[in-house]
RNA sequence: UGUCCGAUAGUAUAAGGGUAGUACGACAGUUUUUGGUACUGUUUGUCUUGGUUCGAAUCCAGGUCGGACAACCA
């Protein structure tokens, strides 16, 4: 929390503008337009704004930019408030670009009146091309020179509904030949009968973008407006609808958007993967948005954290998904409950241990002060270990079961591998080991010392579960700028799933709120589609890997 | 061919005219009833060429490379 940091440049700006008196306290907004789920990303610029207004004083907006009615739904405001909340923000306002469609619209009118819009009748192709090039400048039309009276009745006309979509435009008179593309006679209102999901059939012209925007903004008295790189052209035409409008000056500040190695990060990309069912949702674990990762088992602490250590700059960046994998893992290690689970199971076998059963104790957080609690587990004469926990013939620095070889079973007792079984195939199927009944956990008198510990389940105790392993989403670090489709370089082994895994009766009780360390193998939680008779378990992130057997 | 933005270890991010630092990664070691965690150490960097200066990652000029911009999307 109160970790030392140097501030980054809009935390500079900030802390200029206060002192200075330039602004008397911060006002952020985070704008979603709401037609798709948050993503990673997002999530970068809500810590943003939410953080900075945390940490400066002032408040935060949550404004919908609902100008597009066509892709807007009201599901996507849902899931959008769920999300912002889930990450441990609060905002002051829930406001949204359409409350302001009047107001808009009498600033389009002013504009009109100013002699700075005017109603074009062209169509799409033609103010395309009139536009001219980025080396090119751009030609004016024949209505261009329409007159105030004329543009006031034609845009009357628009919003009464005389014009069919597509008919004319309103734009905006600034400079045809500007070297900026968006100052060349920008739309700044379109035509579309289409219902909108909140003001329903109130209207038929919508505002653009940029003419929504920063009025929204401005409207708000949003001191900051932070937003991605690639708004930097349209903050020119920005400031002009601020100077022209004589409205309150929101200044815009961008930096650059997160980009994550082996993911997508466009929500046009994510709803394909959606709508073609490449995943299953947006809440797939295996999606980089708010909700996957969220079923998926990460914390909004581990979020919040990530988003600190990738910083804000403005210069494009590719960030590895290993930093995101170190976040939940730091946070897990310190709160996760340790249990064991075999999820690919061979037969250990006590051939001295005449007992039918016995319950053992296990602490269930070697790292919180109280050792998180115990908890009971039983022990027996068979048990299920990992198939790689036992190599016939072992590689150098191999700590684990082999013939002849000694390991700790953890919470238990300390076993010697004396004999294996395999099937016709040459699998091993069973392994057959002594223990020693003086090196029980807890108060072990035999003075034994071994390297490897491993994690077992009681044949006789054992529930089943499924367990759900997931890899990267994309085989290629850059999907989108590789060659070809991104949907090409999906990865086939993204979701591997082992329907019968073997957990310690203990995890019968286990809840969607509670994130497991299925020790050695990695962190775990429950996922929403368990119920009474089927347990399902999503995998989180493995741990670190530290040991790999050399060749 | 235009305008705008940017360039510091593998990745990300500091240093704002005065010792190039931090995190992740990688490598090595210590501890450990998780080959986890924790701890210690090592490793690797200022795009380029000039200029200003006692001194430049920092200021100036040219170049190179990367990105953005020509939707009735946001």
């Amino acid at each position: 929390m109160s970790e030392e940091r140097s501030l980054n440049f809009i935390e500079e700006l900030i802390e200029a503008d206060l002192k200075s008196g330039k602004c008397k306290s911060l006002v952020t907004r985070f704008p979603p337009e709401p037609n798709g789920y948050l993503h990673i990303g997002h999530a970068k610029a809500i810590c943003l704004n939410f953080g900075l207004t945390k940490k400066y004083g002032g408040y935060t907006n949550l404004r919908f930019d609902d100008t597009n009615p066509v892709t807007e739904k009201t599901e996507y405001v849902n899931s959008q408030q769920e999300d912002i909340k889930w990450l441990g923000f609060e905002w002051k306002n829930e406001l949204y670009a359409s409350d302001y469609f009047d107001q808009l619209h009498g600033y389009a009118v002013k504009l009109i009146e100013k002699g700075l819009a005017y109603v074009d009748h062209s169509s799409a192709e033609d103010i395309a091309t009139q536009k001219g090039t980025p080396t090119v400048a751009g030609v004016a039309n024949e209505y261009r020179n329409r007159t105030v009276a004329e543009n006031l009745a034609l845009f009357a006309q628009m919003k009464k509904g005389d014009f069919e979509d597509g008919t004319c435009i309103l734009r905006a008179k600034i400079d045809l030949s500007s070297p900026n593309m968006l100052m060349r006679d920008p739309i700044i209102y379109r035509i579309k009968h289409a219902a909108h999901h909140r003001t329903g059939t109130t209207w038929c012209i919508y505002p653009m973008y940029d003419f929504a925007h920063g009025q929204s903004d401005s409207i708000e008295n949003i001191t900051h407006s932070i937003c991605t790189l690639e708004y930097v052209s349209h903050r020119e035409l920005y400031d002009w609808f601020i100077e022209k409008l004589e409205i309150f000056p929101s200044k815009q500040y961008e930096f650059a958007r997160l980009n994550l190695s082996y993911t997508v990060m466009s929500k046009r990309k994510l709803m394909q993967l959606v709508n073609e069912n490449l995943v299953s949702g947006w809440d797939d674990p295996r999606m980089p948005t708010i909700s996957g990762l969220r079923r998926r088992g990460y914390t909004p602490a581990s979020i919040r954290a990530f988003c600190e250590k990738i910083g804000i700059a403005k210069r494009e960046n590719l960030i590895e998904l290993g930093l995101l994998e170190f976040c939940v893992r730091e946070d897990l290690n310190k709160t996760a409950t340790r249990v064991m689970a075999v999820l690919d199971p061979i037969k250990l076998v006590i051939t001295n241990y005449s007992q039918q059963s016995e319950i053992l104790i296990g602490e269930n957080n070697p790292e919180a002060e109280d050792k998180g609690g115990h908890r009971e587990i039983p022990f027996g004469k068979e048990l299920w270990i990992e198939r790689e926990d036992f190599m016939e013939e072992p590689a150098k620095k191999w700590f684990r079961l082999a013939p002849g070889a000694t390991v700790r079973l953890k919470h238990a007792y300390i076993v010697q591998c004396n004999d294996f079984v395999k099937d016709e195939n040459g699998n091993v199927t069973e392994v057959h080991c002594t223990y020693i009944p003086e090196s029980k956990s807890g108060n072990d008198t035999s003075g034994l010392m071994v390297k490897g510990t491993i994690h077992w389940v009681s044949v006789a105790h054992a529930k089943t579960a499924e367990v759900r392993i997931y890899e990267n989403l994309f085989t290629q670090e850059l999907p989108d700028a590789a060659e070809g489709d991104f949907k090409d370089y999906l990865n086939p082994n993204s979701m591997q799933v082992i329907k019968n895994a073997y957990i310690e009766p203990y995890l019968t009780g286990a809840n969607q709120d509670t994130r497991y360390q299925f020790i050695r193998k990695g962190y775990f939680c429950l996922d929403k589609d368990s119920n009474a008779e089927k347990f399902i378990f999503n995998r989180t992130v493995s741990l670190k890997e530290a040991w790999k057997p050399k060749a």
